[in-house]
DNA sequence: TGATTATATTTTGATACTTTTATATCCAAA
DNA sequence: TTTGGATATAAAAGTATCAAAATATAATCA
C-alpha cells in the first residue's frame, strides 16, 4: 500500500525529532508572542516584558528556551541584552501558522 | 519606542493562543511523524501504526489530539478509520519547518 | 450468537514543563 | 567603589504531558 505521488516531507527521524523539538520552543503563547513582538526588529528584554505582559524572570526564561534552540539570537549592549529572530524564515512560518490556524 | 515598518504578525492574544495550542499538538516526534506519513493521503489507523511504529493504543492517543486540534480529520469505512491532514496549507507548514530546522 | 479485527477511551505512575519567588551577576554612572 | 537598573539563574511548587496497560466499543465474520 504504497503513496503514488507523495511529496517528501521529512523522511529521517533524527530531523523529525530535531523539527519537533524546534517547534515545541515555539508552541507556547508566550513564546509565540514573543516571536510576534520581536518581527523582523532587534528588542531589548524589558521591552519584551513590557510588551508581552509578565515578569521579566519568567520572560528571561523563555527567552532562554527560545535561544538554545536556536530560534532567536542576542547582542548585548551595555548591560541591555537585544533579542532577534535568527532566520528570516521563521517569520514566514508565523505567517503561515496564522493563516492555517487563526481564520476559523 | 514604536517599530517602523514591522509586518503584522499574529496581534491578539486569543489568536496567538490557538495558534499556539495547533502548534503544540504538532511538537511532538510521533504526532509530526504522522503528519509526515499522511502527506497528502488518508491512511488508515493500522496502516499509521505500521508506518510510524508504536503501539496502536498510543498511535489512537496522538491522532485524538491532531483530531481535536483540528489537524486531523477522518472518514469511517465499516470498521476502519482513515485520517488525513484537514487543510493542505499544513504541508507547506512542515516543509518549512523542515526548511528552517533541519538543514543545519 | 460468539469470535475476531479495528479503533477508542480511561487510568496510572513517571517525567517534563511552567510559574513564582528569591537571589545573583553585569554594567554604567555617580 | 558603591549604587541602581537590567538580565540571568536557582530552587520550589504547581501543573501538564507522556507511554503503557487495561478496558471498552464497533463492525465483521463464522
Amino acid at each position: 500500500m504504497e503513496a503514488i505521488a507523495t511529496k517528501k516531507l521529512i523522511d529521517r527521524d533524527e530531523d523529525i525529532l530535531q523539527a519537533s523539538m524546534a517547534i515545541k520552543s515555539i508552541a507556547h503563547p508566550l513564546r509565540l508572542k514573543i516571536l510576534c513582538v520581536l518581527g523582523d526588529q532587534e528588542v531589548s528584554v524589558q521591552d519584551i516584558v513590557d510588551d508581552v505582559g509578565t515578569s521579566q524572570s519568567n520572560i528571561s526564561q523563555h527567552l532562554a528556551i527560545l535561544r538554545d534552540k536556536g530560534v532567536l539570537c542576542t547582542r548585548k549592549d551595555a548591560n541591555r541584552v537585544f533579542y532577534r529572530i535568527s532566520d528570516e524564515r521563521t517569520l514566514k512560518l508565523v505567517e503561515l501558522m496564522r493563516d492555517v490556524f487563526c481564520t476559523a
